[in-house]
DNA sequence: CCAAAAACATGACATTTATCATGTTTTTTG
DNA sequence: CAAAAAACATGATAAATGTCATGTTTTTGG
């Protein structure tokens, strides 16, 4: 019984990670209906939900852990789309527009994620207009982001970049209180570089010269953030 | 009386540009809801119809001409995110996201182009649930598009995404039958730049070595493509 | 716990591409 | 139509970044 995937016990209504979630609204009954035939396993660092180029049939929905969403380029070399976390699901765009997934999603920390069958999601928002407009909302908002990304890329250098990275890390990913400037994500330099869109040994002689800039620390891999205003600097924010 | 712009008369109902676009399928009572409000005005090139940061009020619809949407940078270099031509519809992504516009959509072909008040457009899809759906997949496909986008510019060279670009305007914008090598659209060098994402100089400097190369004809500022393999191939479609 | 693999780090170097300068051609407009 | 402005073009140069090579450290798996 070497499986590497294990079957896990979440219930819906009472799962953490559907307050952060577009679930979080839904009533007892919808909440049973997405329940009813999902499955939930717990998975490996290394992992794969789901490839570029498949069909998807369904949408995971991250209870525990991070989970990296990446096309691959022709050159072999990832470019991270987004790294999703507890109450984000992943999947529904491409299931929304009927295509093939566009990315592949890998499970960066160790994870716990339940697949819920499309035709149970589908029910849920044709069921639910107030849900569905939400959903619309929130892919409206990714496309800008989306938009945004693309400039910034475009735009400016790989030092900006990786400074702006940093400090979007440090927001979404910084621990709570005490160690807040702790960037609590486990990121091998080769991923925060296919997040900024750059070389691997490019990014480690970056960080090297934020290190001794005083910006940063290294404490193993892990990025603490020492001066938010230099690394904003940096980060092009004024220029 | 000096203006700029003028009214236009455009009926939606017998609105040839409607077929193309996300309202071709709509009733005669929901058109006439469209027109209710509307404007319709003639655009001069170099008009803008929305700036970046400002409140969307309703959504543009292309009856004529090209718009380029765009976001500028802090150096000031625009990064041109798509260009629009007739069916294609404007502004609403931040509508529906209820933010405020994250580009700005300048005429780059002389145009005339209806405005449609938020309130006019928003009881259509409250009342029609398949319109939409059909814009919730238009704007998923956007995003892929934009995923794809992102890679492209992250990981090819500037001399592969001219050449991509240039196949790209092809397939979209080329004349049809006679002709239908030679890229149909008034764009500047500059613009061209701004939607690869590179100087102005060297867009002109690849495209004199493409034009040696005898992959593409320039005739005046038009493009005439002469070898779509080769392009292809320089645009890394094998490697 | 040890060997193997992966990740990290740094140097040397080549290449791409941006920037600046300058001149020509085309387009716009009074 | 002529002057002015914008767009196009090309050269010279410098800076940023990718690539390859090599060695060290850390992590992983049997």
């Amino acid at each position: 019984m070497s499986r590497k995937t294990n079957q896990v016990n979440i219930n819906c209504l009472n799962c953490q990670s559907r307050q952060n979630s577009h679930f979080a609204e839904l009533n007892e009954g919808e909440l049973h209906t997405l329940s009813s035939h999902k499955s939930c396993v717990s998975y490996k660092k290394g992992q794969t939900l789901f490839y570029e180029g498949t069909r998807p049939m369904g949408i995971f929905c991250i209870n525990q852990g991070k989970v990296k969403v990446f096309k691959m380029g022709s050159n072999g070399r990832e470019q991270i789309l987004f790294i999703a976390q507890p109450g984000d699901f992943l999947g529904y765009r491409a299931m929304l527009s009927e295509e093939f997934y566009g990315a592949s999603a890998t499970v960066i920390e160790p994870a716990a994620i339940c697949f819920i069958p499309k035709s149970d999601f589908v029910s849920i928002f044709n069921n639910n207009p107030v849900f569905f407009k939400k959903l619309m909302k929130a892919v409206c908002h990714e496309l800008g982001v989306m938009e945004e990304k693309l400039t910034q890329i475009s735009q400016k250098s790989v030092r900006e970049r990786l400074a702006s990275t940093i400090l979007m890390l440090k927001e979404t990913y910084g621990m709570e209180g005490e160690g807040s400037d702790v960037i609590d994500i486990s990121l091998s330099r080769e991923d925060l570089a296919n997040i900024v869109g750059t070389a691997t040994e490019t990014v480690i002689r970056l960080l090297s010269e934020f290190k001794s800039d005083g910006m940063i620390a290294l404490e193993g891999k892990r990025i603490k953030v020492l001066n938010v205003n230099s690394l904003a600097h940096e980060a092009d924010f004024y220029a």
